[in-house]
RNA sequence: GUGGGUGUAGCUCAGCUGGUUAGAGCACCAGGUUGUGGCCCUGGUGGCCGAGGGUUCGAAUCCCUUCACCCACCCCA
């Protein structure tokens, strides 16, 4: 039996960076006052459908659906804004209060290749602003997403930022790119993803990178010519307050990005660290989605950021994360009469919050001293007939190995006897 | 789905053009210290050489198939 393809085991001493790496993430989440929602891993497929995009990739090729016993089409979720949104209408939240900060973390599910920075089952944080029409609610979003990359010592990625505009100007802006790309000439040289696209999905022929195509969209429209007015006044407050705020940024009239839901503001992180799967974290405004799952009109922005490519740049980086845990207490009995008050012993120890730990196998002291090396253990409580026949356990500090005896009575033990070194 | 690369001990890897019982370092276990970790020394456990088939007197080594992993395309976090 192997574990599925692009799936992995964290090991304990790889799931201290995970829980590390969560805890900084939920301490700037608080900071910027959201709140977290657990939402299912499961959800109806019809909500990826509709909320994802019928067109996208991630629904027409990518995702984990399945059929269960009372016929009901369930996907794993390969991302986590319908889900929240879903929620956001299900619970009534708009009902509640005009504006909601939400963010979650856990996994998702994509069926692809796996490679560098890519798997089947991966893991995103992510933060939404449902109900916020505002621009400061997209500086919000960046900021808060820069931030938590800064806070885990991730200071070089790069902000690349574009306006797709509203869902009508990315409506004529479609069909105007389209219509330059069936030009024959044009249409004639295109690769045939980019003549598919053509027809799905047209603003997606800027991501291909064959060079023949790039070529020949040099002279392609872009997207700004259709913005409107409210979308350019949109746009530029997000600009000048990341410039006001000294948060550098490339503005890519190009960059697409892989959902149908973004509307304005789409931005993304990159990071030079990794290989090819390069985006840290992507997000953007997405006006039109909770009224495609069948709630009122309600702006709404948000991103979801890789926390796999995040260690993985942290690792490349040289910052190995958070030191590991020591044990406050290992302790070493020898002999039968004490092994039978071992079990007393740690019950005391782990009574005054203190965590201990033994060796089970009934080896020598010889053994039992390495183990408690191997577990960073601060002290070895070592006890025999010797020391017991006087009342006594002799409790040995590691790191300065020196040696003091102590009272065998744990009712008299307190904390600070296993913690100081006097 | 399409390319390319790699599969030998728990980990990192040697093993040349096929030649007896497959190696090293680290890790693990034990002893040196019959009651004291890290350093050192000695010894030991551990491999269907990814799997299946073929060529050969003989295959970890050559050929075919297959699987897995990695990297890239595609796409995205």
């Amino acid at each position: 039996m192997r574990r599925l393809q692009g799936t992995f085991d964290l090991l304990p001493q790889d799931s201290a960076r995970w829980v590390w790496l969560e805890s900084r993430i939920r301490a700037v989440m608080a900071r910027y006052s959201f709140g977290e929602i657990r939402v299912p891993i499961m959800e109806p497929t019809e909500l990826f459908q509709k909320g994802t995009g019928e067109t996208t990739d991630i629904v027409q090729k990518e995702m984990y659906t399945l059929t269960d016993r009372g016929n009901r089409s369930l996907t794993l979720r390969p991302e986590g804004t319908p889900s929240v949104v879903r929620a956001y209408l299900e619970e009534n939240l708009g009902a509640q209060r005009p504006l909601w900060k939400l963010f979650y973390i856990g996994p998702m599910f994509r069926a692809e290749r796996p490679q560098k920075g890519r798997y089947r089952q991966f893991h995103q944080y992510g933060a939404e602003m449902i109900g916020a029409a505002s621009p400061s609610a997209d500086v919000e979003i960046i900021t808060l997403c820069r931030d938590i990359l800064l806070d885990l010592g991730i200071d070089d990625a790069r902000l690349i930022l574009n306006s797709i505009g509203s869902a009508e100007a990315r409506a004529a802006y479609n069909a105007n790119l389209r219509q330059f790309l069936i030009r024959p000439e044009i249409a004639s040289g295109l690769c045939e993803d980019c003549r598919r696209r053509t027809q799905t999905n047209p603003l997606r022929v800027f991501d291909c990178k064959k060079e023949g195509c790039g070529r020949l969209l040099r002279d392609a429209p872009t997207i700004d010519a259709h913005l409107t007015g409210e979308d350019r006044q949109h746009f530029e407050f997000v600009t000048q307050s990341l410039a006001g705020l000294g948060i550098a940024c490339e503005i890519d009239l190009r960059m697409v990005r892989g959902l149908d839901y973004y509307t304005r503001t789409t931005f993304e992180f990159k990071t030079t660290r990794l290989g090819a799967q390069d985006a840290l974290c992507g997000g953007g405004r997405y006006d039109g989605l909770v009224e495609v799952l069948g709630g009122p009109p309600t702006p709404a922005v948000g991103f979801a950021a890789g926390m796999e490519r995040i260690l993985a740049t942290l690792e490349n980086c040289g910052r190995s994360g958070p030191a590991p845990d020591r044990l406050d207490v290992f302790v070493c009995a020898i002999g039968d009469r004490a092994r039978s008050v071992l079990g007393a012993t740690l019950g005391a120890l782990r009574g005054l919050g203190l965590s201990a730990d033994t060796d089970f196998q009934g080896r020598g002291l010889k053994a039992q001293m390495k183990e408690a090396g191997r577990a960073g253990a601060r002290v070895a409580l070592i006890f025999g007939d010797d020391e017991l026949a006087r009342g006594q356990m002799s409790l040995r500090h590691m790191d300065e190995a020196r040696q003091v005896e102590i009272s065998a009575d744990t009712s008299t033990w307190n904390r600070g006897l296993f913690e100081r070194t006097a």
